[in-house]
RNA sequence: GGUGGGUUGGCCGAGUGGCGAGGCAGCGGCCUGCAAAGCCGUAUACACGGGUUCGACUCCCGUACCCACCUCCA
């Protein structure tokens, strides 16, 4: 069994085969960091993150490629409200972004192209788009992709042309209402630098080629993987394939698009302004694993809901998963509980189009005989079944025992607040011991009051840290 | 108007032509001084109307409703 994905273009699930055998290329559309990232964009980094971790295990060589667009009309509309330069707004925004995929545990890509960087690659592409009677370049120094001259043209979104409503992109010298900007002309009034030096004059990229420009420079002509949320699909891949093809250039093999992140709803979205970041969730007591635990709960490809009851169900399930790792760590020991294998009920759910559903059932059910085996005493089960989930969630980008979910602040804390606890617990097993259970159960409530909880177990009390 | 996706039990969420995924919440029990954790058991499902079939939640047709895209958006 290998991977099977749900490819856009074919409508269709379709067996994954790499063009060149052990190694698949990826590219995925990032953001427009005109502000800052919202729980939609780290969805779908999260859903990438599972495919490219899936596809590493398979033992493929990926080269895995996420652009950022740090140039476009709303991130010189932010720069102009901000009184601040454009570039400035779009690299803080790059780095938050950045900050928030760290904390996700989401592993970086092997190259994060900038639009800005790559405007060389986009004049050349234009260029040749220009000389294949592709394009067309209007006296006002704007360069448009002709739809009519691309019969595909559709072939992705599987839109008819004269189903399309008409662009709302005005004239412009535009010969049909559907063609599409490859270079916009500077105009008076907008920033000095933020035009560059063309065939056609001075001015800067439309959105969608830099896609196709920085694609092909990475990875070549032709690759296997392209990705982006499902509400990219057109016009912006629609239209990178377009010009792309239409330079002669192969292209994505797989199209593999995810489902947005509703709120309320409706979808979580920068127009929409309801947004929702990793820090406000902190502050209401979520940790970044809750948060990629519920991610990877629903299917990459369904639209996901979102609420605080939602995130909450998920946090419990998720430490349901986490207590018994931590639980088999106590009884057995940490060497008990590393490196085991992937149930084939795990493989064969994650090879079907990343059912990822699916494949955290396959966990629980593991823990649950984890916890049994725990509970009867039979070790070489528990610590059996404990590695086999701890292994399934690393995978996931999910191990409990990660350190990165860690905590950093915690550190220099920990050895005092551990001798603190230690005394305390130690007085309320006097007191346990003498039955004096009001005066043991007092201690343990002056914990909770402080944010620590007391659990007791067979092999004596453990505690937490809220 | 066009295109695509969806409607599963209190909530979330997989899936299959015939054995009721999984989680969260609930209820009962075991364990525990209590609590927590854990385990065992348990009720409530497949939008509606037709059709195909020995049999449909699963396939087909229709209806209703929801969402997304068709303008920038992960």
């Amino acid at each position: 069994m290998s991977l099977r994905l749900y490819d856009t273009g074919t409508r269709s699930i379709r067996e994954f085969q790499p063009r060149n055998p052990g190694r698949v290329g990826v590219y995925l559309c990032g953001l427009t960091v005109q502000g800052p990232p919202h729980l939609g964009h780290l969805r779908g980094g999260v859903a990438y993150d599972v495919l490219i971790r899936w596809l590493r295990r398979d033992g493929y060589q990926v080269t895995y490629v996420r652009n950022v667009t740090d140039i476009d009309d709303k991130i010189l509309v932010r720069g102009e409200e901000q009184g601040r330069p454009w570039w400035a707004i779009a690299y803080e925004n790059e780095r938050r972004l950045a900050r928030d995929y760290a904390a996700l545990n989401v592993a970086p890509p092997t190259y994060e192209p900038r639009a800005t960087g790559h405007i060389t690659e986009m004049i050349d592409l234009i260029a040749e788009l220009v000389d294949r009677g592709h394009a067309y370049a209007t006296p006002a120094g704007d360069v448009w992709f002709s739809v009519s001259s691309w019969p595909a043209y559709g072939e992705l979104s599987h839109r008819r042309p004269e189903d399309m409503l008409a662009s709302a992109e005005p004239g412009g010298g535009k010969r049909d209402s559907r063609d599409f900007g490859l270079w916009k002309a500077h105009k008076p009034g907008e920033p000095e630098d933020a035009a560059w030096t063309s065939p056609w004059g001075r001015g800067r990229p439309g959105w969608h080629i830099e896609c196709s420009a920085m694609a092909r420079r990475y990875l070549g002509d032709a690759f296997d993987i392209h990705g982006g949320a499902t509400d990219l699909m057109f016009p912006h891949h629609e239209n990178e394939l377009a010009q792309s093809r239409g330079a002669g250039l192969g292209f994505a093999n797989f199209w593999v698009h995810g489902g947005l992140l509703n709120l309320a709803g409706t979808k979580m979205s920068k127009s929409l302004g309801n947004t929702l970041s990793v820090e406000s969730l902190g502050e209401k007591g979520f940790g970044p694993a809750d948060l990629r635990y519920y991610l990877t709960t629903g299917h990459y490809r369904s639209p996901l809901e979102f609420s605080e009851d939602l995130l909450r169900e998920a946090q419990s399930a998720w430490e349901r998963l986490s207590n018994l790792v931590r639980r088999a760590v106590e009884a057995l020991g940490a060497e008990a509980v590393i490196g085991g294998s992937l149930p084939p009920e795990f493989t064969a759910a994650m090879d079907d189009d990343l059912n990822t559903p699916a494949a955290v059932a396959v966990i629980h059910d593991m823990a649950r005989e984890g916890n049994a085996a725990l509970d009867a005493g039979d070790d070489a089960a528990a610590a059996r079944a404990a590695s086999g989930v701890r292994a399934m969630l690393d995978q996931l980008g999910l191990d409990p025992l990660d350190p990165h979910w860690d905590d950093p602040g915690d550190a220099k804390l920990t050895g005092a607040v551990d001798a603190l606890v230690k005394l305390a617990l130690e007085q309320r097993a006097e007191a346990r011991a003498r039955k004096d259970y009001a005066a043991a159960d007092r201690i343990r409530d002056d914990l909770a009051h402080a944010g620590i909880t007391v659990k007791d177990t067979p092999r004596g009390p453990v505690w937490t840290v809220d």
